[in-house]
DNA sequence: GTGCTATATAGGAACCATTCCTAAGAAGGA
DNA sequence: TCCTTCTTAGGAATGGTTCCTATATAGCAC
């Protein structure tokens, strides 16, 4: 959804933000996917039309947003944070071929609730459900996996998604090392 | 619980993995628990009866149970992984004050499912549920927080879990940078 | 508008959990 | 006992993220 710059501004001012050419971009662009871009996804969007702006303003932004609570960060694998800006209640679908997520809305989900007496003493302040799977285009390419214990398997900031398990075989192997990594500048 | 060496042995055994000191000491510490520790924690206790393991072997051990479905990662927050040997479907309640993880089993919440036309070609295989709020002894303390959006605050690699939005405010209050880390070598 | 002040931005350096690389060591089978 | 393969330790490297700082700008008061 594509907000109103009124919508926005009045969404930061609510919250006391300043509102910047930089920081309205970035929301902007938040706001209209749900893809659950990273930071860096982000960065290279809004360059597009902000050529200068520097990865340390968007993720000072972001977590100004987040402190604000217009944004949610989500951390399902341990490589990099990842933002959306539907702050409703949701659920997600979380693929384990493509690392996808999905917004998913069920209002059943939405009422869960436990005994008192099965979190002890725990005050809860919130819930959301997460389930893997294989989303549609996934499937259809037969990325599913059988092995056990496939999510969270293998990410880390310096690995492109190989896991633990590569580490000595690739070197016997003699494959390339550092040479063929993800970023492209 | 604290697992027979014959129990273990067999549980590698099926998998496939061979069987060392060090390995065998990083699965049961954290079979012993139910804290969910860091890769760190783990190290600094195996450390007490190997002095001489690395970090590197840690890391590399929990890969490798991890492949093997032996243990679970999870990362709720972007700072570390955290693990956990219990690899029996259950759920999470996070405290937002000390970022505890206790686990909760919960028949009702196994047995959770949505229709497929909510999740559209989505092909699921798992779920997890994961209860926001604080804990028992956070409570106590009094460290319930009321503002919106508190879930994914401030984590991060160098900040020891201070948020974005501190960065400036602290350039101008003159505090110590990055004196005062959390390592203690 | 103009001026003022607190906050935002950019850039560059730093941080550190994690991974990579490598040689030497140990487990497990023949 | 030997051999092969996987593990370990150590040291270097990686890269997402944060820190530090000077400069720029939003928003308010006049």
């Amino acid at each position: 959804m594509k907000l109103a710059q009124d919508e926005m501004r009045q969404r930061f001012r609510e919250r006391g933000l300043k509102m910047t050419p930089q920081r309205a971009a970035i929301y902007q662009a938040l706001a209209g996917t749900t893809s659950h871009p990273t930071a860096e996804d982000l960065h290279r969007q809004v360059r597009r039309r902000h050529p200068m702006i520097s990865p340390n303003t968007v993720y000072y932004t972001l977590g100004v947003l987040r402190e604000a609570g217009l944004v949610h960060e989500v951390n399902y694998w341990h490589d990099r944070s990842r933002f959306d800006a539907n702050i409703e209640l949701h659920h997600h679908l979380i693929c384990l071929g493509c690392r996808s997520i999905q917004d998913l809305t069920d209002e059943a989900l939405d009422r869960l609730g436990i005994s008192d007496q099965a979190t002890s003493g725990f005050a809860i302040t919130g819930h959301r459900v997460e389930f893997h799977g294989y989303c549609a285009a996934c499937c259809r390419h037969g990325q599913v996996e059988t092995g056990a214990g496939s999510f969270n398997r293998g990410a880390g900031k310096g690995s492109s998604g190989r896991s633990y398990h590569t580490n000595n075989r690739r070197a016997h192997e003699g494959l390339a090392g550092k040479g063929e990594r993800r970023r492209n500048g």
